[in-house]
RNA sequence: CUCCUUAUCGCUUAACUGGAUAAAGCAGUCCCCUCCUAAGGGAUAGCUCAUGGUUCGAGUCCAUGUGGGGAGACCA
């Protein structure tokens, strides 16, 4: 639709010209304040400019008016032009405000540490990540979704540790010594029952087997993860394992040429001429590669791979770590402006009021699943994908619970059931409903309408902005215009009755399509729960 | 100490990336049950951290200050 005005414009002034909706829907469908930056070139008053524009157009079919006021240059499209868009919508449901780009993304998200499943601060990447996957794939893009694995280093050694620490006071009934850095929590017991029907008991009391039960609980914990990220609605095309990388040092490393020398005994990587605050070890004296060569590895198997472009999202702990792995890219040979890294805040608790610190190793996490039971993946979903990715978010636990009825994610979906269930008492046949035509309706009904048909330009901007939050703030405005319609306008048993029946279709199509690319289904009766 | 990042009604967040009268949801006060649910609709009150700058125009850009959050590992 957007494109459509944008095109005809670009025509007529033989620019790229700024559109944007208005405030104010009495001003009209579209606007540009285009003559204000004319104004200066042509020297003449923004007034002028925009009358002289809006009296060139004269008759054409997608508009009903353009008009100047105060500068502004206001356009209203025709209700032809909405009727027309409207119909075939309907008849192509699934293509709704598709496009076909023609890009290869890679998307690489959540990648938590298999130590231990995912807790609510994984929970707001994860979700970010995936909204905008169903975007880009809605888009048209050529995405796929991976999950790196850290099934590499002292965390999992760790993670072996614990669960032996576990099984051995829990099953074994022995007395002991908790270090400082073991892991602690629930999924532990399924762990250590499952590892004791796989090895027998024997296998908790001997150190040496330490490393082989920690390769057979990091892939439990994967599974678990897994299922986590699928109750939430979430799924990965890719898997790499950081384990698997090493073996691909020795080669990545000659290709990184000058990028990379000895001192010290240690490999280092010249990362502070290419914008780091100092060169880092990427092999340690005693010849084990750190973490960053592991990320190096990934990142050039990544742009072997061949993609245009390269999404990362990363918690914002991050930060420093982005100069080393551009870096890293550029001594590959790569243009390390393909690769994008999105940060996701932090997300900080507060339990009735007081900070709440969640630590790993304490065993105190609120779990990403415990919030999915409480209040449902609609819910999480929705919270989450609402806010804006790149501030801080803080949340009252006590107030997260309580979002049930106040949650705007009801207020999205009864609009859409309300719309059912009209439909379904409608007093005249589909065959009528497709077939009116969708005009004469009145002020509010046209608004509705154009209200529900600018779910293509919402899907492209929250997806080319990267604000994801785009897409909920508008379906929540366009539920609003549908309950105030609802509540102003009678429909079934009326003249228009067809008519109407047939605008709530389009406001339920944008609905749902919306809902869907937050990966939460479009209810269509709602079901009000009197548990206590 | 250095570098990032952030600051909007009482609370949680928007504002088409420099445009028209700064907008929602909770919480407050008041009113309304109408096709399938009051999980709804209305009315009312209230906000751009401070100072300066850039220009037709600033919540948005720049500078300084102040208050939050993060980073400154041969942990991952």
């Amino acid at each position: 639709m957007k494109q459509r005005v944008s095109a005809l414009l670009r025509e007529k002034l033989g620019r790229e010209v700024v559109l944007e909706k208005p405030r104010d829907r009495s001003f009209g469908h579209f606007a540009t304040p285009i003559a204000f930056s004319l104004a200066k070139e042509l020297r003449k008053s923004p007034m002028v400019i925009a009358e002289d524009i809006a009296s060139s157009f004269g008759e054409v079919s997608e508009f009903s008016s353009v008009e100047a006021v105060k500068g502004y240059l206001n356009f209203r499209l025709s209700e032809s032009f909405l009727a027309e868009y409207a119909s075939w919508a309907l008849d192509n449901p699934t293509e709704f405000a598709t496009q076909q780009k023609n890009q290869k993304i890679l998307l690489e998200f959540v990648s938590a540490n298999p130590t231990g499943p995912l807790h609510i601060g994984h929970a707001r990447g994860a979700v970010y990540g995936d909204t905008l996957y169903r975007l880009a794939k809605h888009l048209g893009y050529d995405i796929t979704a991976e999950y790196y694995v850290n099934d590499a280093g002292n965390q999992i050694d760790l993670l072996g540790l614990s669960i032996q620490l576990y099984a051995r006071e829990h099953l074994l009934g022995e007395r002991v010594e908790y270090p400082e850095s073991y892991y602690r929590g629930e999924y532990l017991q399924g762990l250590a029952e499952g590892a004791k029907e796989k090895f027998g008991e024997a296998i908790f009391s001997d150190e040496s087997r330490q490393k082989e039960l920690a390769m057979w609980a990091k892939d439990a914990v994967m599974e678990i993860i897994i299922k986590d990220l699928a109750d939430t609605n979430i799924f990965f095309d890719t898997f790499v394992n950081e384990s698997g990388l090493y073996s691909d040092w020795d080669r990545v490393m000659k290709k990184m040429g000058d990028g990379v020398y000895e001192a010290e005994g240690k490999m280092w990587i010249r990362s502070e001429a290419k914008g780091d605050d100092h060169d880092r070890v990427v092999v340690r004296d005693d010849g084990r590669p750190t973490y960053l060569a592991g990320d190096i590895v990934y990142h050039n198997q990544k742009f072997e791979r061949g993609y245009d472009h390269y999404i990362n999202i990363w918690g914002a702990d991050h930060h420093g770590y982005i100069p080393r792995v551009k870096a890293a890219i550029e001594y590959l040979g790569y243009d390390s402006n393909k690769l994008e890294v999105l940060l996701s805040q932090m997300v900080s608790l507060l339990k009735d009021g007081e900070p709440y610190k969640m630590s790993k190793r304490a065993g105190n996490v609120i779990l990403m699943s415990d919030i999915v039971e409480e209040i449902g993946a609609d819910a999480l979903r929705f919270i989450f994908a609402s806010k804006k990715s790149d501030t801080a978010l803080e949340f009252d636990l006590a107030e997260f619970k309580k979002q049930d009825s106040s949650n705007p994610i009801f207020y999205i979906q009864y609009a859409h059931a309300r719309i059912q269930t009209l439909l379904s008492k409608a007093s005249v046949s589909k065959e009528d409903i497709s077939s009116a035509t969708l005009k004469n309706l009145g002020e509010a009904a046209d608004t509705l309408l154009f209200d529900a048909l600018l779910l293509p330009e919402v899907v492209e901007d929250a997806f080319s902005s990267r604000q994801v939050q785009k897409l909920p703030d508008y379906l929540k405005a366009l539920a609003a215009s549908l309950h105030k319609f609802y509540y102003d306008v009678r429909m079934i048993g009326t003249e228009d009755e067809a008519k109407l029946l047939k605008l709530l279709q389009v406001v339920a199509l944008s609905l749902k399509t919306g809902l869907s690319l937050m990966g939460i289904e479009a209810k269509d009766r709602m079901v009000k729960e009197t548990t206590e």
